[in-house]
DNA sequence: CTGACACTTCAAGTGCACTTGAAGTCAAGG
DNA sequence: CCTTGACTTCAAGTGCACTTGAAGTGTCAG
């Protein structure tokens, strides 16, 4: 087993295509060294800051916050456990303010889809509070609060 | 107040804006009758099943999924609470099951992101056994299973 | 040396959910 | 009658996260 990993031997360990990993480097979120042909190369912790990615994507963070955060990582040396840490922190507030709002949706179908309240006087859902932490494309406005 | 709703009126009291009325229409999600000089009027039923729409979203679902569900609808009258909760009684496995991958999410912060586990022999997150509800046009292979 | 296969760059294409713009029509007040 | 604003259709554009294809180079087994 090498030392170091090719695009296409970090692809099937990742489970992300390998068009993707060249995407991400485009865009900042990697980096790789060549060898004297152009071939990327990466060291094996790469495996670690692409796991970081696809699970934070899961969270419901966008390339560019992706991004953001991994520029908060030392430079210096390979991050440790408790880098990896630090960036992950802030991730559970936004887990937990997603299922509160998941909660909210659940306790109130029927109630709220069923009712007349939908005109927007009353109903709870209407104005819930919390941002949502969630790639949403669509219209918000019940439920409240474009994507944050 | 009018009986019926014009597009403006139904946006504005929706949240959802015109440009997306008219987009929901031609993919078969909403309906309008037209006036003689071709206006759109909407009956104010139509509040409702435009809010579902919208709630469908925030749940995960797409707009051909979301327009699946619609077509269960009753066509001979206009549906009644209990319709709307027979359709969103689907919603809340799909609910239940995405509040569960978050938890685990959650729960899995700084110990699989920072453990060397990523490799994916024994990480619990990599065969989590539960099938995402939710949009994520990302890779996806640790925390398995592709969009449905 | 010859295939086969992995890799390279760059441009264009995809899917989803819309939005925007152009060009024109309709409705109501002054 | 004139203007203003809401409406109409249709085509094209947007943002995100990639994927696909073309054309070429590198690596390695036999």
């Amino acid at each position: 087993m090498h030392e170091e990993l090719a695009i296409g031997e970090l692809a099937r360990r990742s489970g992300v295509a390998a068009s993707a990993l060249r995407f991400y480097e485009e865009r900042g979120l990697i980096h790789s060294l060549r060898t004297a042909s152009g071939h990327r190369r990466y060291p094996r912790a790469m495996l670690r800051r692409v796991a970081f990615i696809v699970f934070a994507q899961r969270v419901g963070l966008t390339l560019e916050e992706i991004g953001a955060e991994l520029a908060r990582l030392p430079r210096d040396r390979v991050p440790q456990k408790a880098d990896w840490q630090r960036l992950s922190a802030s991730w559970r507030q936004r887990i937990d303010e997603r299922i509160a709002e998941l909660e909210q949706l659940r306790d109130s179908l029927g109630e709220c889809i069923g009712c007349g309240c939908l005109s927007m006087k009353q109903c709870r859902l209407v104005n819930p509070g919390d941002r949502l932490g969630e790639r949403a494309s669509g219209p918000v406005r019940w439920l409240q609060g474009r994507r944050s």
